[in-house]
DNA sequence: TCATCACATCGACAGATCTCGATGCTAGTG
DNA sequence: CACTAGCATCGAGATCTGTCGATGTGATGA
């Protein structure tokens, strides 16, 4: 934790002003989860099969087949996502129907727009 | 690679028609190379400086101090973030000036929209 | 009650990832 | 030509990740 805040330094050889860290520690790692979660094929495919859903939910056994992964692999990238908030599932007798958390997926896509992005209008090489 | 394919399966007991999957493998694991880049809250520090910094560039040794990391660190994730498109390097002298890639990062942020967050208004619990 | 189905969890393994310190390489400097 | 500064790469160790097969759990049905 100590090594974050030495940014009072006292020779800056090659750039004029940018030492501030815009993106906190804390912000970064909760933004990295998710972004993480979406940084993988299979997750990918599966939260795309859920938004091309005509009602927006698909429970397990339908992922195992298409996505050509075992029962148990696929249950653990489910996992994942919900532990990422990106998807919900909920159980309806024996099946467990999955559904996307669009919210989340907003708040990952305006995060690129208002954190990252913002120097678009000012490089823009 | 025979794994994909075999959805014409004989036993659809729980969902109607949703076999398909929309998006393609070489498709899934092209943008997962990207959010897998921005899966790491030290590169997204790295990204938020570079969106912040005055002249849409910093040189490497900026990099070092505020991110508590070490040099070789740093190198290791510009080069993953170069992999990935998101940064691109420019050699002045002694030192190099690393900028954002805007089009990639509108590109990853459009793909949530157009591929994974369709099922906003269709699900919208 | 017992068998079965759907799904989650576990144990284990191979491979990837993050990190550091050390070394190499390139470009200025004396 | 040495010497130094900035950055990339390497080697190594610790941790994490994706995957499978096996097992556990909860619900359904005979």
């Amino acid at each position: 934790m100590t090594e974050e805040s030495d940014r009072g330094r006292d020779q800056v050889a090659c750039s004029p002003c940018v030492t501030a860290a815009p993106l906190a520690t804390e912000e970064a790692a909760a933004l990295a989860r998710g972004f993480h979660a979406l940084g993988d094929p299979v997750r990918l495919r599966l939260l795309s099969m859920l938004a091309a859903a005509p009602g927006g939910e698909i429970c397990v056994c339908e992922f195992v087949g298409p996505l050509g992964k075992s029962q148990g692999t696929i249950s653990h990238h489910l996992k994942i996502l919900s532990e990422a908030r990106l998807v919900r599932g909920e159980r309806r007798g024996k099946w467990v129907w999955y559904s996307l958390e669009p919210r989340r997926l907003e708040e990952l896509q305006g995060s690129i727009t208002s954190r990252l992005a913002e120097a678009e209008t000012a490089s823009s090489s």
